[in-house]
DNA sequence: TGTGTTATGTCAACCGTCCTGACCTAAATG
DNA sequence: CATTTAGGTCAGGACGGTTGACATAACACA
C-alpha cells in the first residue's frame, strides 16, 4: 500500500470522485459563492475599525440596531439577532462601560431597559455603516442598470419569509 | 437619584441620544441591513442541514470548495477560506473520517495532500449548493429585471479589488 | 394584600471556530 | 548533504454563541 496514488485516508474507505460538479440550472455555484466573499468582504471593514476597541461583530450589531431604532427594549434587540441574553450580556456591558450605549428605566414599566446610544455611539455607528453603504454604492455603480430597488428587492427576497415583517418593521419610515 | 427616568448606566456618563439618524445618500441603511438579514437566511438553510451531521460552517465551507475543486491541495484551501491550518486541522479530520472527504499524495510532489470528494461528499455538498441556491433564484425571479447577470455584477462589485483574481480564478469554467 | 408573571441580569459549564507559537515528519530541492 | 517546503500536531487562549438554573425588581391581578 505504497506508491505515487497511495490512498492516505484509508477509514471509511469512499473511492475519491475527481470530476468537478457538472453544471446543472439548479445549481448557481457562481452566485453562491459570489454571495459568500461578498458578504465576507463587507464585513471586513468594518471588522478592522471595531478592533481598534476591542470590539467583534457581536459589538457592531448592538450598536447598530440600538442606533437605528433608539429607546428599543433589551427584548426586541435580542428577537432581532436572534440570541441569547446570555450572550448578549457581556456584550451590552462593554458597550455602556466604554460609553457607547446608555440604558434608561423605561417610563412606564420600569423594569425595562430602554438602550440609546450616546453621541460617541452614534457616530462609530455611522462611521461604520458609512463605510459600509460605500462599498454597496460602489457595486450598484458597477452594475449595468445601475437599479437599486432591483438589489433591495433581491436581498429581501433572499429573507426567509416568516422574517419579512420584522424586517419590514424595522425599515418603516425609509424605503 | 431615581424616578421614572433615572439613568442606569451611571459610568462615562453620556447623554442618551434620542432622535434616530437622519436620512443621508451616504447612509444607506435599508441595504446594509437587507445584506445582513439576507446573509443570515442563505446560511441558515444549510446550518439545519449540517446539524444533523455534527458539522458546522467551516466543514460547510471545506466541503463545498473541495468539491468545487477536486484535487485542490491544503495550500490552496487555506488560501480560500483564509484561515490557519491549525484550525483547518480537525475540520479535515472530520471530515476524512465520517467518509466526505479522502486525501491522495500528490502524483507529482508526495508532500502534498490532495483532497477529493467521495460519493457521500459530492451527494452532501451538493444537496446544501441546491438548497441556497433555489433561495438565490427565488429571489431574482422577484426582481423587476429578472437579471441574474447585474446580480452577480453587483456581488462581484462588493468583493474587495485584490480578491477579484483569486476569485475568478476559482470560476473559470462557468459564467 | 398576596401571588404570580414578566423584564432583565448573572453564574456556571460547555461548544465551535478562529488565533499564535512551537515543534515534528516526510519529501523535494539545491 | 543541508535546507526548504507541505502538511500535521500539541498547547493555550479568545470570542461568541449555547443551555440550565437562579435572583431581583416591578408589574398585574384576584
Amino acid at each position: 500500500m505504497s506508491g505515487p496514488t497511495a490512498n492516505i485516508s484509508e477509514s471509511s474507505a469512499g473511492q475519491p470522485v475527481v470530476a468537478p460538479p457538472e453544471p446543472d440550472e439548479d445549481l448557481d455555484f457562481p452566485l453562491v459563492e459570489l454571495f459568500f466573499f461578498a458578504y465576507r468582504d463587507f464585513i471586513a471593514d468594518a471588522d478592522g475599525m471595531l478592533e481598534e476597541y476591542g470590539f467583534g461583530r457581536a459589538h457592531h450589531r448592538v450598536l447598530h440596531f440600538v442606533n437605528r431604532r433608539p429607546g428599543m427594549v433589551v427584548a426586541e434587540l435580542l428577537e432581532i439577532l436572534r440570541i441569547t441574553k446570555q450572550s448578549l450580556g457581556p456584550v451590552l456591558r462593554q458597550l455602556v462601560e466604554s460609553g457607547h450605549l446608555v440604558q434608561i428605566a423605561g417610563p412606564e414599566d420600569r423594569r425595562q431597559r430602554l438602550l440609546y446610544p450616546t453621541q460617541k455611539g452614534r457616530n462609530l455607528s455611522i462611521q461604520l455603516t458609512h463605510m459600509q453603504s460605500r462599498r454597496i454604492k460602489g457595486a450598484i455603480e458597477g452594475i449595468k442598470n445601475k437599479d437599486r430597488e432591483s438589489i433591495r428587492d433581491f436581498l429581501f427576497g433572499m429573507i426567509e419569509p416568516e422574517e419579512r415583517d420584522l424586517v419590514n418593521g424595522l425599515m418603516e419610515q425609509d424605503q
